[in-house]
DNA sequence: AACTCGGGGCA
DNA sequence: TGCCCAGAGTT
């Protein structure tokens, strides 16, 4: 099976599936978005979404959130681990927003990832679904999946990004990425070495796991 | 490139 | 009890 014949059988399989991509994260806005994705990085949205409620009834904005004590930032988002790591990024990047960015979230790759606690992947999420420009937030479903359809040598996130970038419609991105993390969760997990139940393997590759 | 960070889920 | 999760930062 080409590539362009994957592509084709995968965007369309996952169309049909997730017609609609709703947003895991309960976001309303730039802030809120970048908050809880920065949150989720080594957690589950399980996790995050038990935190999120309390922390942005506190600091609904950068402004609320740099007026709070790193403590208190601790304290409401313990059950996600690494909580003196992030909530320190959390102060110190609303601070940064309210001191260079007039307290907006800014809107370009380099000046989020200049922000603490935020790498390329947060970035990438909060320019797709914040700000509505193309984007393809590689984590690790995005990662996996490329790997055993055969699209991605697995070697890196980097590799992946761009072999991704390189063979889906940029149109389509915003929204594959989301359709791709979804089908990886439900048809297709990490420790699943069962081909044949996952629908879009079957077809399209066979490849065992990354590393 | 390798290592660290930390609590929860799960076997 | 011990492995796994999944990104960012540091060296």
């Amino acid at each position: 099976m080409k590539k362009t014949e994957k592509v084709e059988f995968i965007t369309e399989t996952l169309e049909k599936l997730y017609p609609r991509t709703p947003i895991p994260l309960d976001h309303t806005d730039p802030y809120t978005l970048l908050i809880s994705v920065l949150l989720s990085a080594q957690t589950t949205d399980k996790m995050v979404n038990r935190v999120t409620p309390d922390l942005f009834k506190k600091g609904p904005n950068a402004k609320a959130m740099a007026r709070l004590a790193t403590d208190e930032i601790r304290e409401i988002i313990k059950p996600v681990g690494l909580s003196p790591t992030k909530s320190k990024a959390i102060k110190k990047l609303s601070e940064i927003l309210i001191d260079k960015f007039d307290g907006k979230v800014p809107a370009t790759f380099k000046e989020l990832e200049s922000l603490p606690g935020v790498g390329h992947k947060t970035a990438s999420v909060v320019m797709a679904q914040a700000f509505g420009v193309p984007a393809f937030p590689v984590d690790t479903h995005i990662h996996r999946l490329m790997y055993r359809w055969g699209l991605t040598n697995g070697k890196n996130v980097t590799q992946t990004e761009k072999d991704a970038k390189r063979l889906f419609p940029k149109e389509l991105w915003n929204k594959l990425h989301l359709q791709i993390i979804f089908f990886g969760r439900e048809y297709c997990p990490a420790r699943s070495h069962n081909f044949e139940s996952c629908p879009l393997c079957r077809v399209v590759g066979r490849k065992s796991l990354v590393k």
